[in-house]
DNA sequence: TCTATTTAAGAGTTTATTGTCTTAAATATA
DNA sequence: TATATTTAAGACAATAAACTCTTAAATAGA
């Protein structure tokens, strides 16, 4: 898979969350009940993007999570990176250690150029505008396509 | 990553394999100490090559693998499919069943367009070139630069 | 035929990922 | 201040991926 399943729970939360109000805390229980994600699983994937500034999280009653401006303005790059780390986007497609053209493997030249083209499909898209699209269309967030985007 | 660890370690004996000629059989012990993968691990993901014949395997002193003609045909998307499914190219990519136009996801027009790409580029390379631009330009085939395509 | 060699097959182990559960800390509100 | 609510943190469990080991089957060559 391209993405870890944590990564993929993230995003999918992010999107969640873009598509909310800047100021609000949402709480992690109903995001998790409405994405169907485990809520302590899902807890722990958005501590690592509060720890990386892209989130903020606030305790208690009326406590939650959001957005902050950075991660507001973030880029599906910024948050897969900040789950999955940079491995997909600096690695070699063999598998080989210290991929670059100094030391080419035989996919060297084709690898650097797809994996450029998925990193720029993910650098092009921001959460807010999927968010805006996702609402407008209607699009899916979880298994059947129940999700209310309000 | 992208493709499994199997996945890498199959590709890494196919190209070998292409770079060799077509009617020897070659020891998997030699390969798998040549492209340094762990020998038990690297013959069960040669079996499930044999198993869709692109590879065929010969027991016995002077025995070993060599691809079949459908495995020296084949392109490094047959090599995929074969060891990792076809999941990476059907699948969504937030990970929601049944990914199609039908119930997009909001990342759904750009990923089926990157897949494409991951697909076109696995499917224009050929094992025979591979091998061959890869022997030509003494590409590595493992970590340090110190396998010898002879 | 006997032995050594090589792949096949399957059980077992280790490690990483995914998911669950419990307890602690913060905080709103009564 | 006391209680209920919510996130934080860490231990724990289940599952999957990666890797190892043992035994069986095939076969070349002595
Ligand atoms: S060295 Fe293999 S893809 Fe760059
Ligand atoms: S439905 Fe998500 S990528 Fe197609």
């Amino acid at each position: 898979m391209l993405l870890s399943k944590s990564c993929v729970y993230g995003l999918r939360a992010s999107i969640y969350l873009a598509s909310k109000s800047d100021e609000e805390f949402n709480s992690i229980k109903e995001m998790s009940d409405k994405l169907e994600i485990s809520f302590h699983f899902l807890t722990k994937i958005l501590q690592q993007l509060t720890a990386e500034s892209l989130m903020e999280s606030y305790k208690g009653p009326k406590g939650g999570i959001r957005l902050t401006k950075k991660g507001r303005e973030a880029t599906l790059l910024d948050m897969v990176i900040a789950i999955d780390g940079p491995e997909l986007f600096t690695q070699c497609a063999l598998g080989l250690p210290g991929c670059g053209s100094a030391t080419p493997c035989p996919l060297h030249e084709s690898w650097i150029e797809t994996r450029a083209s998925i990193q720029g499909m993910l650098e092009r898209t921001t959460l807010s505008e999927l968010a805006r699209e996702g609402k407008q269309n209607k699009f899916r967030l979880m298994a059947d396509g129940s999700f209310n985007w309000d």
